[in-house]
DNA sequence: GTGAAAGCGCTAACAA
DNA sequence: TTGTTAGCGCTTTCAC
């Protein structure tokens, strides 16, 4: 089909090798030998067949990308910014959505480890001794996830939630429901954070805990249990709860934020798109995917390096979804 | 590092081609050898190296899909059908993301090209001589597009916006907006539509074609454009501009569907998921990812054989926010 | 600075 | 049914 380097290099009077080195190692062949070269190339369209540079090479020069949900607006934002990266760092990016399953979780991750160079794992819902089997297996750098002595770009949460908090307690609200989620791995260090910042502030903390997946439907029915709870204020998981919960007060008739104030965590672009605009822990995802990106080259380059982690900085931003405590 | 199939034949007391076979055709190796080899590959967790398998057998068993920006949810929920069917059909899925940029996306689609056995483009931004000059380098398919003497998976739009236009019109509308988008390919068709729709139900169309990409924030500036219209009824090109719409109408004071009734196209999981939740004309993205992944499988299959096209069906979903024009 | 030669790990005739 | 043999297109010592 298309022109291959042994056809480059008897056009242009030379070796196979020095066609290769042309494109690879350019600076080692002498300047009018390369250009004699390039511009062959150029005249048979030639480029490089990239398999058979893995195979020789012994790596692919792509990366993996893992996720569980593509469609949810937090992973759409990763996955941009990680290809993003990837692109500039001249890598190829293999996307799977993993759905929320562990074991086939693992297994597609298994599966892309070998076509690969590395894995990107973003919010992966598996528990830690499998991440930690992947991590020993070949190069994984984790996004949105603190998992130690492994390479995790995630974000610094304490900081953004005790001003969510911080925020609520000024308004005068002194009870609050917290909308959360089941089973992914930030569940547990978040529970413990709402408990402190609450304590700390004097806030009187409702959880729903209920078995809610982080979707837009699950906000709605959380939404149903905010008035009986006696809070003034809700804080939910991520936007796309947010979100739901959003829709399901003003279906219910109450108002944002006269009757019911409202925080969501993660700041997509969700949370500006709604009428009022969600007040937010900011988390920095495009930051996050970047600096996994990083951490995953650095890896590649050094496996045996030791693990480091990225911890990204979180704000508050307040916008139009909080305000004063009704009176009582 | 890992084992090869040189290493499995010298255990199990083959040659390397019974390895070979056991794995890419089982049922021509007799079922005891399978067995033994089977055996011995799982004792060295052994799997087939994909990169060495590419390069013999000339194809990489990969396929390459470009959105133009991935965080859209349009586009996000076409990934995800079409991450999932290439899955299903054994295909892993190189992701890359356009952009807006007519020649950057060209030649990052020829970039691609040479990695995977075909191409997937999802609504391209695109001329239409650069699509055929790419389908006619290698094996690809459209989404969301027709473009003829090309294989595509498309949205039958004129029933959907017919029914849309009658809906409003017995609503007792008689002027409405319509706020388009540049620069996407279905542009040109989409406005004929409309014309011919309103001619049919007797209702005057506004056309808002301001330099309006598709974003959220467009959306928001042509909401301001709406009450001094004349019209009571909006639809809007897709599903971001429909949230801004519903956005900058809200903080306007004004009421959906109360004071302008609104209809979005396309139909993603945002047209629900806002208050009210929009009446829309849906389009099938789900449907059309899957047959997109198909027709490419079988261009790769047979590249001779006559182009294709699929046409989905639209239909209008009446949900919460169209409703009688307001009394003049 | 350039060339010759030996692979990288797998596949696919062709023979046996 | 299985083995032998010759590549797939590129990279990389090692000489020259």
């Amino acid at each position: 089909m298309s022109a291959t380097m042994a056809d480059v290099a008897r056009e242009a009077g030379v070796s196979a090798s020095t066609v290769s080195r042309t494109f690879s190692l350019p600076e080692t062949v002498r300047a009018d030998t390369r250009e004699r070269v390039l511009a062959v190339a150029r005249r048979l369209d030639f480029s490089p067949n990239r398999t058979a540079s893995s195979l020789a090479r012994g790596r692919t020069g792509a990366l993996g990308l893992l996720v569980p949900d593509i469609a949810n607006p937090y992973f759409g934002e990763i996955v941009k910014s990680v290809q993003r990266r990837a692109r500039t760092a001249d890598r190829a990016l293999f996307l799977t959505e993993t759905g929320d399953a562990h074991d086939e979780a693992y297994g597609l991750a298994k599966a892309m480890a070998r076509q690969t160079d590395g894995l990107l794992l973003a919010g992966p819902r598996m528990p830690e001794d499998m991440l930690r089997s992947l991590a020993a297996a070949g190069p994984v750098a984790l996004i949105g996830l603190h998992v130690p002595q492994t390479d995790c770009a995630y974000a610094e949460l304490p900081v953004g939630m005790r001003q969510a908090v911080r925020h609520l307690a000024a308004l005068g609200h002194r009870r609050i429901v917290y909308v959360n989620g089941t089973r992914t791995a930030r569940t547990a260090g978040f529970r413990r954070l709402m408990r402190a910042a609450c304590d700390e502030f004097r806030v009187e903390l409702v959880e729903h805990l209920g078995p809610f997946d982080l979707t837009y439907d699950n906000g709605r029915a959380a939404a149903d249990l905010v008035p009986t709870s006696g809070a003034t204020a809700v804080i939910a998981h991520n936007d796309m709860v947010a979100h739901g919960v959003a829709g399901g007060l003003a279906r219910q008739g109450r108002s944002v934020p006269g009757d019911f104030s409202l925080i969501t965590v993660d700041d997509t672009y969700l949370a500006r798109a709604i009428h009022p605009a969600l007040t937010a822990v900011h988390v920095p995802i495009d930051a996050m995917g970047a600096h996994g990106v990083d951490l995953l080259l650095a890896r590649i380059a050094d496996p045996q390096g030791p693990p480091r982690l990225v911890a990204l900085p979180t704000a508050l931003t307040v916008r139009e979804s909080t305000g004063r405590a009704p009176a009582p």
